[in-house]
DNA sequence: CGAAATTATGAACGACGTTCATTTTTGTCT
DNA sequence: AGACAAAAATGAACGTCGTTCATAATTTCG
């Protein structure tokens, strides 16, 4: 029987994605080595390269998992609010919430690079989709206007923006700055944005009876 | 004389930053070498360590120059445009620019880490002030009702929005969506958040007289 | 000029990711 | 069951890092 042979060697897989995860959270992507990963799953040294090419095929495994954890907080946000401003910044907030909750993982998402000249594959670039999906439809209810290769782009843009913002300030690059309160400064900064949505382009006499089932601060 | 010895020191400083910045912009961080650089420098290995702490503190020098570099480009288009719109949005294209022109150069200014436990000295926190100086301005215009911290807090914000959309564009962690034009994609992003702010809160009735000296796409 | 102090040197060290000859385990057939 | 081939696990060994340190070269100053 062959199938005895896989299911072994998907439990060393499974035991070494979680030993990689349980050291990211712990150490960080930085503090992430060969040698504690497989002291952590059971196994030896080698068998690491037995079971994926190299650490970065690790990682990508681990950040799968986080992705999908990332993925299903989003879905429970995105399906409360109904209004399109109070759904994109309850998103906002769950996004900080998650990177707050996982920062090591969350973090691990955006740190890690291949080794040069390797791409990442396309299996793993596809998943970080569940990052922007979320933002179309009610960027599509704002901007009725725009087709859909647009939206996806104002999708990743409003993304990226929010990204920043949660990125840059748990990091903390910046001294002389009062000590901020993130989640407001956030949710003003996507309340601010969705105004200015409605209060531009061909939308100006539509964007009225835009009425908000408002979670403002 | 001791100043001799002072200027031959300084000068083995200098010839080291100045080698790991050409390595940095040709191979980036990830590609920065102890053995390169000396070579590159015309010493040993080991007078690294007589003029630097370690690689950290070498690399810490180059995003002193880098910022320097940044900051100059930043002021030059601050000084342009006079109103608040324009001024952000001509900031926001310099950003755009200065991040494409010196890709690895600006990229090691967000990517490098110190080693765990050692805190980024102050003198070099200090210098990333540069990167949201300029938006205090426009934004107390905009902002009349808000106090200084306020303003520093959304210049901050603002500053890691831009920042965000800039880094997420320059790698490419999303598939399935149609290149897009990213410098449109930032401008139209900071004209509308400009237009949020000119239609939400106490400036309501104020946010009339705000005429565009208009530089839209 | 010559002794003392300072600085430059690169071999050596320890930590790391990865490889590979060897051993151990597994699957199959008689 | 037993034996044998195929597969997988093992951990010592390798090459590459950053960093250190005993030694050599140089500089400083009475």
């Amino acid at each position: 029987m062959t199938a005895a042979r896989d299911a072994r060697r998907e439990d060393l897989r499974g035991r070494l994605i979680e030993a990689a995860r349980a050291r990211i959270q712990s150490a960080g992507l930085a503090g992430l080595r060969a040698r504690d990963v497989t002291a952590d799953a059971g196994c030896a040294l080698g068998a690491l390269y037995t079971a994926f090419a190299d650490l970065d095929e690790l990682v990508l495994h681990v950040n799968s998992i986080t992705l999908a954890k990332l993925g299903a907080a989003l879905q429970h946000e995105a399906a409360g609010a109904a209004a399109p401003r109070a759904k994109l910044m309850a998103l906002a907030k769950a996004y900080l919430s998650f990177a707050r909750d996982n920062r090591m993982a969350w973090r691990a998402l955006f740190e890690h690079r291949m080794t040069p000249g390797v791409p990442v594959p396309e299996w793993h670039l596809a998943e970080h989709a569940v990052l922007i999906q979320h933002l179309v439809d009610p960027l599509a209810t704002l901007l009725p206007a725009l087709d859909r290769p647009e939206l996806l782009a104002r999708a990743r843009t409003l993304f990226s923006a929010v990204h920043g913002i949660v990125t840059v300030s748990l990091e903390d690059r910046f001294i002389g700055l009062a000590p901020t309160d993130l989640e407001g400064e956030l949710l003003t900064f996507v309340a601010t944005l969705v105004a200015g949505i409605e209060s531009t382009s061909g939308n100006r006499r539509r964007a009225v009876h835009q009425e908000s089932a408002s979670t403002l601060p």
